[in-house]
DNA sequence: TTTGAACTTGAGGGAACCCTCAATTTATTG
DNA sequence: CAATAAATTGAGGGTTCCCTCAAGTTCAAA
C-alpha cells in the first residue's frame, strides 16, 4: 500500500494559505513582533488553529521566508551580471535595501541576527559567496577600498535599517555612505553625485567618480 | 510666614537620590526599557515609592537626562573650539556617539524621537543651533559638501545608534561615512584614512584628505 | 515623648501576550 | 449516510510588566 493514502483535509489546507498570506502582510508591514493572536483574527481563524499549523511563531516565519530568499538571490545574480564591478555591487547594495525597507520584518531578522530557521541560514550562506565575489570584483576593478570587509557590509545594513525603520530617505544615506561626506576638491571637481533629496524617482547614484564615465546598460 | 516652613523629610531625599543612581546605571546600561520594578529592586525600594516619587517612566528618566545633556553642551562646545571647521564637526560626531555609545539610553531616547520631557527638547534645541555653526563652518571652510542637509544628520545618527546597538565598531563606520568607500583614484591617491579595525587606540581619522594637511593642536 | 504629616510598603488588579487542551465541528471515505 | 480521523475552537492558565492604594512605618517639630 501507499505510504500515505490519507490527503490532508481541504479547510486545513486553505486556512494554511490564509495564515501565511496574512502573516506575510503583517510582518512585512509591521515587523516580526505582531501578535499572534492578530494574526490568527486578521486570517479569520482561531489562535489554536494558528499553533497547529506553525508551533512556534519562528516555524511561521521558516514558512514565509523562502520567497524573500528567492527574491534576494534574484538580487545577488542580477548584481553579478552587471559588467562593472562597482556598479554590481551598488545594485546589490540597492536591492537588498530596497527589499529591507518593502518589508520590515527582513529588517528585523537582521537585526537580531536569529536566522529563524536552517532553511535561512543556508540561504544566507548561499549568498554569502556571491556577496563576497561582488566585493573582491568591486576591489578588483571597481574601485572599492581594498580595506573593506564583510563587516562593514553588516555594519552598513544595521545601519540601514535604522533609517529605513525611521523612516528616513535611505537611498540618499547610502548615497552619502558610498562617496562620503567630503565636498570635491580641486582634484576631484565635478565627482560627486547629487542626493536627490525629494526625487521622486529616487535612484542611488550608480556612475563612478571621475572623468572615466562610460554609459552602461544591462 | 515663607512658603514652605517643612522641609523634604531625609528617607524620601535618600531614596531618591538612590533611585536616580540605580536607574542611571541600568538605562545606561540596558536601555530605556528596563523594567522599573527591577530599578527599585536594585535601589532596595519598593515598587511604590519609585512611582511616589517619579510617576512615569518619563519623569524618572527626565530627572537623569541633565547629566547627560550637560555633557553633550560641553561635546559642542569644544567641537566649536576646534580651529579646522572639518575637524571640529568630526570631533562633535565623534563625541556625540561615544557618548551614545556608553549609554544606551540615549540611543534609545534618539532612535524613538519621544523627547521625554520639555528640558530635553529644550536642550536639543539649544545644541541644534551649535550644530547648525558647526555645519555651516565646515561646508564654508572644512570642505564639507554643500548639500548635507541637517535630515543627513539625523540619519546619520540613527545609523550609527543601530551599529552601536549591535556592538558593532561604530568608529569605524563613521570613518567610512565620512569618507566614502571607494579607493583612491589617481588623482586623490593617498587620501584615505586608514580604518583601524582592531586598533586599541580606535579614534575617528580627523585629517582633512588631500595634500594640505596641518597639524592641529586644541 | 507625643503626634501628625510624610513616606514606604507590597499585595493585587489590569493589560498584553504566550501557549495548551478538552470539547466540538468538519471533511472524507466506504 | 454513518463512521472516524483530522481540524478547529476559545476559554483558561502562565508570565511579565504596569500602576494603585489602604495599611503600616518613620521622621521631625513641638
Amino acid at each position: 500500500m501507499p505510504a500515505e493514502t490519507r490527503s490532508r483535509r481541504s479547510d486545513a489546507l486553505r486556512n494554511r494559505d490564509r495564515l501565511l498570506a496574512t502573516a506575510a502582510d503583517l510582518f512585512a508591514e509591521r515587523g516580526l513582533e505582531v501578535p499572534l493572536d492578530e494574526i490568527a483574527r486578521s486570517a479569520g481563524v482561531s489562535i489554536g488553529t494558528l499553533y497547529n499549523h506553525f508551533p512556534t511563531r519562528d516555524a511561521l516565519y521558516a514558512a514565509i521566508i523562502p520567497a524573500r530568499l528567492d527574491a534576494l538571490d534574484r538580487i545577488v545574480a542580477d548584481a553579478l551580471d552587471v559588467e562593472d564591478p562597482w556598479e554590481g555591487f551598488v545594485a546589490y547594495l540597492e536591492g537588498l535595501f530596497g527589499l529591507m525597507a518593502r518589508d520590515r520584518s527582513l529588517n528585523d531578522a537582521i537585526a537580531q541576527r536569529r536566522p529563524a530557521g536552517d532553511e535561512v541560514a543556508e540561504a544566507c550562506a548561499r549568498s554569502v559567496d556571491a556577496v563576497l565575489e561582488l566585493i573582491a570584483r568591486a576591489k578588483a576593478g571597481g574601485g572599492l577600498r581594498e580595506d573593506f570587509a564583510p563587516m562593514d557590509l553588516a555594519m552598513l545594513a544595521a545601519a540601514v535599517s535604522q533609517v529605513i525603520h525611521e523612516s528616513g530617505d535611505w537611498r540618499r544615506f547610502l548615497t552619502l555612505h558610498l562617496t562620503g561626506l567630503r565636498a570635491p576638491t580641486d582634484t576631484t571637481k565635478g565627482s560627486l553625485p547629487p542626493l536627490g533629496g525629494k526625487d521622486p524617482s529616487n535612484r542611488v547614484c550608480l556612475r563612478r567618480p571621475g572623468p572615466s564615465r562610460r554609459p552602461r546598460s544591462r
